[in-house]
RNA sequence: GCGAAAGUGGCGGAAUUGGUAGACGCGCUGGACUUAGGAUCCAGUGGGAUACACCUGUAGGGGUUCGAGUCCCCUCUUUCGCACCA
């Protein structure tokens, strides 16, 4: 027999939203608990990844909903973007009703789950009272001087017909659609994101987040500590800034590496056009495929300028070159070359005959010049610097840094491998940028009383190789706001993850019109005490989300340094070792399982086949496996019912307790004891539920409960009395029909934690397992609080311990309380 | 190349501070029961062996320790992130 889930289901999914036990108030009388699921793209369907990610952060909120809180899990629906765009030049129809019919589809799937979310909040980024907020944002941001506008060469993916932020190219591939991502000169706006890079690097409020995130964002932002040079021309007329992390390697200079795209460069071809070997040079390595040009074993190349600029420190003449292996968008976009010391710079000086100067001589053994194979990049003593020589070179780094200050040529600094967030996508499907360009006037931001800037609706979607709104007319061709003269809306839309950036905050405050959210709830309900999500956006979305938090705290609408708490980065559903895909043909349908077997036990099943932070391995076995523990937990409970509701209303007297039940009462305070462990401290559900099945095996192992006596049934009935509440985290509404049936009130989420009874856990007897030299030779079953002498006495006196001494002489007696006599013994 | 994490039965995974390796689940083997089910219950299940005083075993090799899956050194493999960052 089954037992009756669909019924089940369908009963407390009712009676949960009657009684609103997922909707807390914008100002709760209990202590708050915001749980975060990262919000899905509407695809239409929900696939088991979603589950997954929704079954542990439902198991959160219910705990802690257990422990008192007033918890808050909304849910909502990142609608803009590309995939929708696609989705619906596909279905021939338009991304707004596709992205509609799609949230209404997933809505259905989220009921069947029984998931505790609070769709009260709900909100969807592509509708206009959310992304109205966005583009006010856009306009705070630009206003603080955090957003500009600028032409540079951008990561422009073709089959997406949009540039990408570097964030988003992986591999030089799209992260999106795999396709190999190429450059393209365009004018995009950009947010101020490295404004907060040394602020992005602070990760001490973050109470959990997995060392492996902090890590990425951190090599992500890059921070690299050195000093700023300038190198003046030696004509007089500017001069180079570069910046390095090797000061004590200045007088070793011996060229200067300047990518082609370097301002000095282009102005250079415009005075030379004739220069054919320069203008071919830089045509072709600016037209090169990036991530060709940025690979290590791509080979060095360049033409001298023909222009030198001057050492500032010694006055030398310095040959300036333009090389293919100088970024222009790292540090000052351009190098001092000490070839001696860097080994780029050693393989590019000696393939163009360009003279070496060694400056740093290792200690160990003189370097010869003409002998060297490669750069000596490790410290040393300094030489050929003049009033340095002689120096420790990591002691020179500070001195020399200190007289370039003094002479006025630079200064100490830092420099990031974070860039500034390329937010403008040329896309229809995103929120418009409510800028107008104006011939006169220029940039001028959209008046707030004219937000929102609409995305119009009659765009021939998919039909256009370039920006698709520049394909209405009606719309982007407008009046400015300042002098009334005919001017341009801005057609590029904003970067999905800005939507994303500052949702966690929305929800505080969903249906606010006359404000992004009102400070006073944000404040109440943030920071999101528990984010969960994949680890793919560690330095995407979760960069993002942090930087624009700590904005919205500057501007005073959060009182909180960081966004989320405690993040945890949940595994992926995996079938036969790979991720499940439509396109892989391995993908398992969800609504089969609930339908066949429940949503309590498709939750069991992913929260019980790996810890939360791993991957889960699909196995149909494996979800049988979680609907025979529920089966086993209902026959459990369903068909002692009567037994265990009378013994419910009897106490244990523990001196009354037979020896059986006696383990039994153990059991459920040690089961207890473990489940909070694992459930508060650990965040490991799949150990918890093992605890949940041991002590279920226990009681199934009682015999004839029915004729207990008082005591015993006692034992036997809290036994039993507090499963549903031990399961309830993983599968409520067993859990609740359960606990119904026992005869309570309340519901489970507002019946308090089990209490783990500490004079319950003390046990008769304990057994000690013998070892000797390490290996086990046998056990004892003495009293709890023996004497450690009298047990190195016993220990000694067991029967398979005296045999395995033979010969042998016993050199110490080593006991662990409570767990083993380790005997040490020698040959003598 | 650099950085990080990991490697435990036939499988998913336990072992939290160095203390009985393999909890729990799946699978498998044998049995019981049966208004034959995707049922339930009982027993067994790391590998050996001369099968209850044994040996061996956590990728491989060394080391520390009374005791190592856990700590240290070396090697191998896998996964992930970054990748000319000056």
């Amino acid at each position: 027999m089954e037992y009756p889930f669909t019924r089940i289901e369908k009963k407390w999914q009712q009676i949960w939203r009657e009684r609103r036990i997922f909707n807390p108030p914008d100002f709760p009388d209990k202590p708050k608990y915001y749980v975060l699921s990262m919000f899905p793209y509407p695809s239409g369907v929900l696939h088991c990844g979603h589950f997954s990610n929704y079954a542990i952060s439902d198991a959160i909120s219910r705990l802690k909903m257990m422990e008192g809180y007033a918890v808050m899990q909304p849910m909502g629906y990142d609608a803009f973007g590309m995939p929708a765009e696609n989705f619906a030049i596909k279905h021939n129809s338009h991304p707004r009703i596709t992205t509609e019919e799609n949230i209404a589809a997933m809505r259905v799937q989220f009921d069947f789950m029984g998931f505790g979310l609070d769709w009260e909040r709900e909100i969807s980024t592509c509708r206009p009272e959310y992304y109205k907020w966005g583009q006010y944002l856009f306009k705070k941001l630009y206003e603080k001087g955090l957003v500009y506008r600028k032409k540079s060469w951008q990561n422009w993916c073709e089959e997406c017909q949009t540039v990408l932020a570097n964030e988003q190219v992986e591999n030089g591939q799209c992260w999106r659609c795999h396709s190999e991502v190429t450059q393209k000169e365009l004018e995009q706006w950009y947010f101020r994101i490295t404004d907060y890079a040394e602020e992005l690097l602070d990760f001490s409020k973050l109470i959990d987040w997995p060392e492996r995130v902090i890590l990425m964002q951190k090599h992500w932002i890059g921070k690299s500590e050195g000093t700023r040079i300038e190198f003046p021309l030696e004509d007089g007329s500017e001069s180079i800034p570069v910046f390095t992390t090797r000061p004590d390697t200045v007088y070793g200079v011996t060229f200067m590496a300047l990518p082609p795209e370097h301002p000095l460069v282009q102005k250079w071809l415009e005075e030379d056009p004739d220069n054919r070997e320069l203008h071919d040079f830089c045509h072709k390595v600016i037209n090169e495929d990036k991530l060709l040009r940025a690979a290590e074993d791509t080979t060095k190349e360049g033409v001298f300028s023909g222009r030198y600029c001057l050492n500032p420190l010694n006055g030398n003449k310095v040959q300036i070159w333009v090389t293919n292996y100088v970024l222009m968008d790292y540090g000052t976009g351009a190098v001092m070359a000490v070839p001696a010391h860097d080994q780029r710079d050693f393989e590019f000086a000696r393939k163009y005959g360009i003279p070496i100067l060694l400056v740093i001589q290792n200690p160990q053994q003189d370097l010869v010049l003409e002998q060297m194979t490669e750069a000596y990049v490790e410290p040393g003593i300094i030489a050929n610097s003049a009033p340095f020589d002689g120096m420790d070179s990591e002691a020179a780094k500070a001195a020399i840094s200190a007289r370039i200050e003094e002479l006025g040529c630079g200064q100490v600094t830092s420099t990031y491998r974070l860039r500034d967030w390329g937010i403008s996508r040329q896309r229809y499907w995103g929120n418009p940028i409510p800028v107008i360009h104006c011939p006169q006037c220029g940039v001028v931001l959209v008046p707030d009383s004219d937000l929102p800037v609409l995305l119009p609706d009659n765009v021939q979607v998919g039909k256009t190789t370039s920006n698709p709104l520049l394909s209405v007319p009606e719309w982007y061709m407008t009046v400015c706001p300042k002098c009334g003269a005919a001017a341009k809306r801005e057609t590029d839309t904003m970067d999905t993850f800005v939507d994303s950036s500052w949702y966690y905050a929305r929800y505080a405050d969903p249906k606010n019109d006359k404000a992004p959210f009102d400070p006073a709830k944000a404040k109440h309900w943030l920071p999101v005490d528990q984010y969960i999500g994949g680890i793919e956006h560690a330095c995407m979305h979760l960069l993002y989300a942090r930087f624009i938090g700590k904005f919205m705290r500057d501007l005073g609408w959060l009182d909180c340094d960081e966004p989320f708490s405690r993040l945890l980065t949940q595994g992926m559903v995996l079938k036969d070792g790979a991720k499940m895909s439509k396109s892989k043909g391995n993908a398992v349908d969800p609504g089969y399982i609930i339908d066949r077997f429940g949503a309590d036990t498709l939750r069991v099943f992913l929260l019980f086949a790996s810890p939360p932070d791993k991957d889960v391995e699909w196995s149909d076995d494996g979800v049988m496996g979680a609907f025979r523990f529920l089966n086993r937990v209902w026959r459990l409970i369903e068909g002692n019912l009567d037994a265990i509701r009378r013994g419910l209303q009897l106490n244990v007297k523990l001196e009354e307790v037979t020896p059986p039940l006696r383990d039994l009462l153990f059991s459920t305070h040690s089961t207890i004891k473990k489940w909070m462990d694992d459930c508060q401290n650990r965040m490991q559900y799949n150990t918890a539920i093992a605890a949940v099945m041991e002590h279920l095996n226990h009681c199934v192992a009682v015999k004839d409960p029915a004729r207990l006596k008082d005591s015993d049934l006692a034992v036997f009935a809290e036994a039993c009395g507090v499963i549903p509440q031990l399961i309830y985290p993983f599968a409520p509404h067993v859990a609740e029909e359960l606990w119904q049936m026992l005869g309570h009130e309340k519901l489970l989420h507002d019946s308090g934690l089990p209490a783990c009874k500490e004079e319950f856990l003390q046990r008769a007897s304990v057994t000690y397992v013998v070892q000797v030299n390490g290996k086990l030779r046998g056990k004892l079953e003495v009293a709890p609080d023996i004497d450690p002498e009298e047990l190195k006495k016993l220990a000694l006196e067991v029967e398979n311990v005296k045999h395995s001494l033979q010969g042998w002489t016993v050199k110490k007696v080593i006991v662990i309380p409570g767990k083993m006599v380790s005997i040490a013994a020698g040959k003598q």
